[in-house]
DNA sequence: TATGAATGAGCGTTCATTCAT
DNA sequence: TATGAATGAACGCTCATTCAT
């Protein structure tokens, strides 16, 4: 029952048994949202779902598991929440608004569960130091569909002229700081964040 | 030898006492660099530095108090020397690209330290959970010069109308974006990162 | 498994975790007893008692919780030795003797412990630097029920008027005087101590 | 210059010296009567008297030197105070009236260095954890004049018949009862402790 | 004599993990 | 499946002691 013998998706598991790890995963959330990721210790997150500390270590393959599970868990309900209203847009710059603002929307409707995310990414290191989701955040996954989108509206005219590789990573960095924002301040204005931000993605990227 | 019940500056500190101080620090930034914050233990730290784990409680005030100098005296270092090429350039826009120009120089000389600063401030926390660092981020010492600049332009008339605080934000966000790709990414491309971001920005704020 | 938020009494506790409860305790007892409080680290009592430091931190919240529990216990102990024997006598003066000697009884069947004890009420302290058992030793549950036996036998006559707060204390200086002599000398003749105490207190406050 | 070595009495030191040595018992005293024995280290010591660690590892022979010091001297002390009133009463009973009040009067003079006194001397162990000043508690220089006054008065009729080992005893226990209850009690009252234990001690030897 | 600096052992505690039941 | 119990290593920290200056 280790997830990460098993093969991806939820083979092999059943109904049951992925409510448990649901539940572990979504305790694992309050624990780090309120005490963050170095107090947040097993005993602590099994207390909180109600448990005992064992069912997590029979559920995950240890600490490390659990936390990567719950790093892909809201890294894919974040791509599910945001296709569609990327998809539903017409043209270039409609379509990065869309992203822009559903990225705005999911983090602000996830503002606990983000918190929690920009916490265990950043901490979350194999063996080697090297952090598990260095890459993430770099590479194709994050990065070129925000390029596809640029190119396309360089290509179709809507766009300036731009190093559209280094843009990405612009614009990225402004939902990123809003994720940071968030995580930091309690009463952060979000709606006025995302107003300017799309204000000024427009000025930095349109003709 | 309680460096948070001293006087600021080096006040009462023999020169010895300092090179001391200065050693367990670079040693902190080293296993910190290479391991994380939550590896990076006392024990860790003193053997790289080629000491006891002693000496460190008896320089620091612990832990916590080692970390406290290492933020400080980089974020001490980041402004000495941006200040001054700041002060330099005259008008708005030049001032701004020489913000972000001195910014962008010293987080490439200091990439290390910039790594471990990224690492700690996000972890540090005082005895209620709290980020130590919380403030520092948000508040007027990192925000606000940034800000009178924006309004100074746009008095002058070189820059657009924008949200100034907001927009203030964004060029934050794309300096401490890069300030976290450097610590992701061993061989991150500054140079063509800083270019297209200064361009951006001046599309983003001029008129 | 915390001892301070349970509730009094065993509930909530099973079988076998009260006897781990009792083994670390009377380990305890022995390493005090034999290096003195100030030596008796948790590890020499884990290793006293054949376990793993960890399991004394798992069922007692603390060196200080232990400790705690350790002086309750004997406490209750005695109390429970004493009640009986001192509800059998009739009269002022059998009751103040079957006080006395059940104690001194206690005393000598528990000389071991009773080392401990003292030492134990002697340096346990709370965080402000208060002995934690200070007010044990003065308050009402010690002194109050020897005062109202001294009350009772001036109001029918058996004894002679004196000050009987004073006196309490004079008859409680005795019997923690024994405690002491069997802490430090291993062969006390508590025989005769006894006896001899009983007559001194008889010629104290009999009339 | 180690106090172990040298002869007793204070041959081979200099007035500064002995000025010294006074001035770090005298820091000691203050230190353990605030903090308890416990948490009195070298470190603490040191910085209440003003001097650096060193000096007291300089004219004491660590630690436990210096306590047994801080012991002996105030035991010298109240052997110096009481001994010219016995000697200057007259009759058994008189002297052991001396006895009692001199001793009373010199622990109310005395109250920190008490606490002091007994908190030391219920902790200072030798490295086989056998308690350093448990003979002189029960031995000749603590009990035998008591005995012999006691023995006076028997000789002469002022005295009822008992066992006088034991009583003294027992006059030791009221002594040091007032003692622990000095050192519990901020606001003892001793006046009345002392005028009670008077009339009990004569209703307890006197004919 | 006196000091600041350093040591190294030991402290109480936390915690991820294991395992018999 | 789930649990309570136990482990053992690592943690930050304190401290008596030592020593070159």
């Amino acid at each position: 029952m280790r997830s990460e013998s098993e093969s991806p998706g939820q083979k092999g598991r059943t109904f049951i048994e992925e409510a448990r790890r649901r539940q572990i995963i979504e305790a694992a959330v309050e624990v780090i949202a309120e005490q963050g990721y170095l107090k947040a210790s097993l005993a602590k997150i099994a207390e909180r779902a109600g448990i005992s500390k064992g069912v997590i270590s029979y559920h995950f393959d240890g600490k490390d598991d659990l936390l990567h599970q719950l790093v892909i868990q809201l890294y894919i309900a974040g791509g599910e929440f945001m296709a569609p209203r990327i998809d539903a847009a017409e043209g270039a710059w409609p379509k990065l608004r869309a992203y822009l603002e559903s990225n705005f929307e999911f983090i602000g409707q996830h503002r606990t569960y983000l918190r929690v995310f920009v916490d265990v990414i950043g901490n979350l290191r194999d063996q080697d130091g090297m952090l598990h989701f260095r890459d993430m955040q770099e590479n194709a996954d994050v990065l070129d569909p925000l390029v596809e989108l640029l190119e396309e509206g360089q290509q179709t005219g809507e766009f300036a002229e731009f190093d559209v590789r280094m843009t990405a990573m612009f614009i990225r960095d402004t939902i990123d700081g809003l994720a940071g924002r968030v995580s930091r301040t309690e009463d952060f204005d979000m709606e006025r964040y995302s107003r300017a931000a799309v204000e000024a993605t427009a000025r930095m990227v349109c003709r």
